[in-house]
DNA sequence: TAGTGGTCTAGACCACCAA
DNA sequence: TGGTGGTCTAGACCACTAC
């Protein structure tokens, strides 16, 4: 099971290049292996004791060269059990940045098979911020729909909506499209303001998307409305960075000589 | 200079929180002390080993939670004088995301001093993605712009721009704006296809931004075209990711079981 | 129960920076 | 030149996993 020709693959001698340190030289040939296709997804890589004596470096050595290659998603460690190459990073997905979709809708477009996985559904007293986004008193309710989002069975995104529960009062109704649920009662969402950044991964996303954390990850933060201007939601979601590419069509901007019509922000 | 009252704020008994490891119990203490502003942005941290022994734990022990400090981007350290309390994250710009803008105007908008560092302005032949971008033979000829955006003198994006060499024959001719010198030429970009995705920053990139390498970051590829339709401008760039927010608005998709006017993507 | 990764220690040498 | 961070070692104990 463990590293039968990998100890002809990589020696001792390999390790030093140049005055680059050796945990260095390590992560690079252990990278290099994976990129070679020498060591594959799903293969155990050597224990640490082993790596260790074999190549005549301390296991903490080995441990940041792991820890890097961990770092970056090349591999992924079992406590107790060993250290496995990781799966390849599924297919980009293309989102686009100009129309409000639904995930379902947009990976069956894409002929992917969308899945969710309810980590939350519930109502309670709205905190501070939905209050703040969602435009509600301190005391009023809202729905909290928390889920996974999957994509042929890998897990892309996280997803945490807020909906007054004025307008989803049973969010355990909530199907496949809580958009569906929503129009059902007359109040879907037409436009929305997207805020999109890029962030660290926290342990809690992390562990839900099967990723390191402190992983990269693209943060939105969404308020829609309805067609009378209402907020009728606000969802907070963390994609996998390294599943999602969003693209957008921008035209030129007015000349900004010219007198600026919108409110221009501060 | 070192920690007067430093080590009356953490005690050797601090650190161990619950059955936590004693490294997280130290970041989490350093973490409160710069959030709490008892620690203040260019303040020293107290030597490794100082904190080491004061606080008994091992050497090992208080590098790693000055590595988490660091990767976080709340300290920063310079090799044989010390560690030191980050400056604080530069205020946030917003980005839209709909509308081709120039980093220059967009800042004279915002009330805030564009800059911009030349790093590279040279003409050469062209890369085979550059090639593939721009629509160009191999043997085509491109200039290249490489800078380093800064907004009140901190820097927020790197960006390398390629541009056909038959519009911008004179690469070191740019000023300020790369757009105007295009539209002095008749070809200024029209409208643009933006793919963003969020990546960590390499080496390179993360030294010009003065932000740790391997910290998230927006990655953004951007075709623009001129009015009849020619690709005139490929550009990557690296957005600070505790700099940027990138805002759109969308509205609601046409209904999916309606026939699908574009082309659909695969 | 045996082996794995996770944490921690004490001590060492080096390269770099500032006085 | 003295102090700083950067690297590396050898050895230890723990919690978890698989058998």
């Amino acid at each position: 099971m463990s590293g039968a020709g990998f100890f002809d693959l990589v020696r001792p001698g390999d390790l030093r290049a140049g005055h680059a340190p050796l945990y260095v030289g390590l992560r690079n040939a252990l990278r290099g292996l994976i990129a070679a296709g020498a060591l594959r997804p799903g293969d155990g890589v050597p224990g640490e004791r082993e790596l260790a004596e074999r190549l005549s470096v301390s296991r903490v050595t080995v441990r940041r060269a792991l820890a890097a290659l961990v770092a970056e998603g090349a591999v992924t460690v079992r406590r107790g059990s060993g250290a496995f190459v990781a799966a390849p990073p599924p297919a980009r997905i293309e989102q686009p940045l100009s129309r409000l979709t639904s995930f379902s809708e947009d990976m069956a477009r894409r002929g992917r098979v969308a899945g969710a996985v309810w980590l939350d559904r519930s109502v309670g007293i709205c905190a501070p911020d939905e209050a703040m986004a969602l435009g509600l008193s301190p005391q009023d309710r809202v729905a909290r729909l928390h889920r996974l989002r999957t994509a042929d069975g890998q897990p892309m995104a996280v997803e945490r909506a807020a909906v007054p529960a004025m307008i989803l009062p049973e969010p355990d109704a909530v199907g496949a499209s809580l958009y569906a649920a929503m129009a059902a009662r007359g109040m879907a969402p037409l436009r929305a303001l997207q805020r999109l950044s890029a962030r660290s991964l926290p342990e809690r996303e992390a562990l839900h998307l099967g990723v390191a954390p402190g992983a990269p990850a693209i943060y939105i933060a969404r308020i829609s409305r309805a067609g009378g201007g209402e907020a009728v939601e606000f969802t907070r979601s963390w994609y996998r960075a390294d599943a999602y590419d969003f693209v957008a069509e921008l035209t030129l901007a007015p000349r900004p000589d010219a007198p600026c019509q919108e409110g221009s922000a501060p």
